[in-house]
DNA sequence: CCTTGCCTTGACGCTGACGACAAGGTTTAG
DNA sequence: CTAAACCTTGTCGTCAGCGTCAAGGCAAGG
């Protein structure tokens, strides 16, 4: 499978490949012309890593999740690298759903404070009951 | 006030006052020698700034609150510009807790997941009861 | 032979809010 | 006279994950 092929199939660009190569985490062999050759364990690779991608990783967050496949393992989470990242991650993401609730609290204060400003402005401009 | 003295009221650097100043939103008089003077409101307006990046708010965002100190108002928040802002980004944060949500559900499930996988690896190779 | 459609490496662009540095002017104190 | 401590404009660097050319090689069909 060349790289235009893995690129459609993963729903990825080959830039996107190459860059993943350029960083470690895509081994492809090559042809006799240069061309990269893919089989299919790089797909599944590729999508471990588009889908770590998608929930908020980073690059280097990924990479053990990528050698756990590559130890031949069918999952990339079972190996204790990937579990401790996991771990690191989802306290990462507690953390910021603390702060963006204290965020979302703060945003509500701030609009019922404008609402009531405006009720009170539009009171005294035009009094209900003189 | 120069430009060194508000931003140490103001806990911030001199440069992001020059940012600042370069993308509309702080307009300093200029005195005889080009050094730029700034008066106490001011002062106000780049804690109104600040205050509202640390929320996560877009310089461009924070535009209506700045122009809402500069009319006159005690606060920044209380214009109609300001209220549409505050809703679309509570709107905005609201979508995000959402996504957090379910990735940190997603995290949680890959970690059981993976946990209970070792566990069953450990039990194959060490069984409590053959 | 020429076009089409793959592939290669290399290098700059993008987003946002600045940090860091260069090269120089101004004012004050010693 | 000079050093210190301000100020000025201008430009490049940062982080991440790519997008987007540029310039060219390789293979196959008409």
């Amino acid at each position: 499978m060349l790289i235009g092929e893995l690129a459609e199939r993963a729903g990825t660009s080959t830039r996107t490949l190459r860059y993943y190569e350029a960083h470690g985490l895509v081994r492809p062999r090559r042809s006799a012309n240069g061309y990269r050759v893919y089989d299919e364990a790089e797909l599944r690779v590729v999508r471990e890593i588009r889908a770590l991608l998608d929930v908020g990783f980073g690059l280097d967050d990924v990479r053990p999740f990528v050698a756990c496949l590559r130890a031949g393992n069918a999952s990339g989470d079972v190996c204790p690298d990937s579990v401790l990242v996991l771990r690191r991650k989802l306290a990462e993401v507690d953390d910021y759903l603390d702060r963006l609730t204290a965020v979302r609290q703060q945003l509500r204060t701030q609009l019922t404070h404008a609402i009531a400003h405006r009720e009170e402005t539009c009171l005294r401009r035009r009094p209900s009951a003189p």
